[in-house]
DNA sequence: GGGGTCGATCTACCGCAGTAGACGAAAGTA
DNA sequence: TACTTTCGTCTACTGCGGTAGATCGACCCC
């Protein structure tokens, strides 16, 4: 199981290509620059990258690669949250689920979501 | 305000500073090297780095650098969270707490202090 | 006083993310 | 056919975290 360290914005281009299923880097480009611009050669640069280290793949469309994600969306999302969750809040779910509720605002209706989330869950 | 990107040694040097509210160099290599060695120069040039940034400070006490921490241990929790929570679950606290709760093994005790906190949560 | 110890500094290097220009090939277009 | 566009590749550089050896100065002990 891979331990897949990504950058900002290779983690964007990853969250373009879980959208999208499938994408050519010029489509990735457009996308990442309604944001930021962004130019398409480092786009292309970080692709072949990503592909080195075996976050995607590509196939060749008509003489344009069409690039597909090979690392999941869960497997990332994973690794960096219980990465953060080790390095700062020591583990622990409760201490890191406090100064989420402590720090950012959650409406009424989120936080009845997650009461329900929670008697769910204790059923188990 | 700073929202400073501190890296993963970076880190583990501001909990020693924040758990002794100050400490030597040396004090900081040795914590360190209880997990994992770490060559003591490698901790006097981080720690030059973090203060160049503004992150810690220090004074000499006999001929010897007692660093103290400038950043404080909730900011930097704050800054490092959100920032998760934003590129990872586009800002949805449910979103984040759900992960959690399928994907961490959590005790039904933690859960009933979980329920406990929303709940006042709730209330306010 | 001379050698060992310890702290701080200097310097240098590696790896990686991000940045992007330059270039060449291919294909469409006037 | 010649021009333009588009694409992929090559190359290079910056910034930063992490790594640590080499060195210098001060202090302590014998």
């Amino acid at each position: 199981m891979a331990a897949p360290r990504l950058g900002k914005v290779q983690l964007q281009i990853m969250q373009v290509l879980w959208q999208s299923g499938g994408a050519t880097a010029r489509h990735i480009t457009d996308e990442l620059s309604k944001t930021s611009p962004i130019a398409h050669s480092t786009v292309q640069t970080l692709l072949r990258k990503l592909e080195a280290k075996g976050a995607v793949t590509h196939e060749i469309v008509e003489r344009t690669f069409v690039f597909r994600p090979l690392y999941q969306e869960s497997e990332v999302t994973e690794t960096v949250t219980r990465d953060l969750l080790t390095r700062i809040f020591g583990g622990s779910v409760y201490g890191m689920v406090a100064h989420l509720l402590k720090s950012e605002s959650v409406s009424p209706d989120e936080l009845r979501r997650l009461r329900t989330l929670i008697d769910k869950e204790g059923k188990k």
